[in-house]
DNA sequence: TTTACTGCAAATCTTTTGCATCAAC
DNA sequence: GTTGATGCAAAAGATTTGCAGTAAA
């Protein structure tokens, strides 16, 4: 189970470089509480290193989906989310009204993954699954 | 329940005006399979009338959302795809590795969407659900 | 010193918008 | 004849890329 820094070490054991904005954008994933945003992580970069660029943070995020470092989903439409990949609970339950993001415990999609498998022989991948519809206030 | 050329009977009736870009479109997404593109309903519509313009699809497309004729799914990411909106209820496994899209039976999904809501009292809007993972060909 | 990484600017891709013209009613 | 719909061109928002300079190792 990876602590805070942990995915810094990883980069640093696997030979790329530990450069400030890497480090920065990094830290802006791991210390998010929720999902965060390419933009917001980028924000939260410039406002202590202020000519780092977007592409450095798009660049790094490339790099640590494809080390699997971090997940992607795509809660919205047109904006994607990123998050470390073992931080547990990647469900969410989207409020198509007030955008409201509800976190689902992973157990209640058990019995559908079972039952892909079972009648379709599908492997599903339900780490990152976004469900809409309406939330308890904004009811139907 | 709607037959084909019913939405441009329901835009008619609502007084929207019946222009023959408007017709192409929703005959595009009428006659699609599955679900559809705005670029490939522009490709459709461009071949037999050149000087159509994408805006036009997208303003269409619009419309159509507004009055709920059509829905929206986001299957990929960055990329919307259109459906006529009482086209039954499409269920989607989608395969990583080979990009097969397999239907999904809507009784699969029940047992999660009452679970959603006695748990979280969410009232789960899956209409159009699209699940990644692997198929039976692309196995693990 | 080497070459991976960065900043910058420009390109891409999808979707949206302002505006003058045009055609459905 | 009105007014809503279209075409065009330009903008917008998110992300990617080419390239020359820079700094981590």
């Amino acid at each position: 189970m990876n602590q805070s820094g942990h995915i810094a070490d990883l980069l640093g054991k696997q030979g790329y470089r530990l450069t400030p904005q890497r480090l920065m954008v990094v830290s802006a994933i791991e210390n998010s509480d929720d999902h965060i945003s390419a933009e917001e992580i980028y924000s939260q970069v410039v406002a202590r290193y202020p000519n780092v660029n977007i592409s450095t943070v798009y660049r790094t995020l490339e790099l640590l989906k494809r080390l699997s470092l971090v997940t992607e989903t795509d809660l919205e439409g047109g904006r994607v989310r990123y998050h470390p990949a073992d931080k547990g609970h990647h469900h969410h339950l989207v409020c198509q009204e007030c955008g409201a993001i509800i976190d689902l415990d992973e157990s209640l999609l058990e019995p559908l993954q079972d039952a892909l498998l079972r009648e379709h022989n599908f492997i599903a991948d339900l780490r990152h699954l976004a469900i809409h519809g309406r939330c308890v206030r904004c009811g139907r």
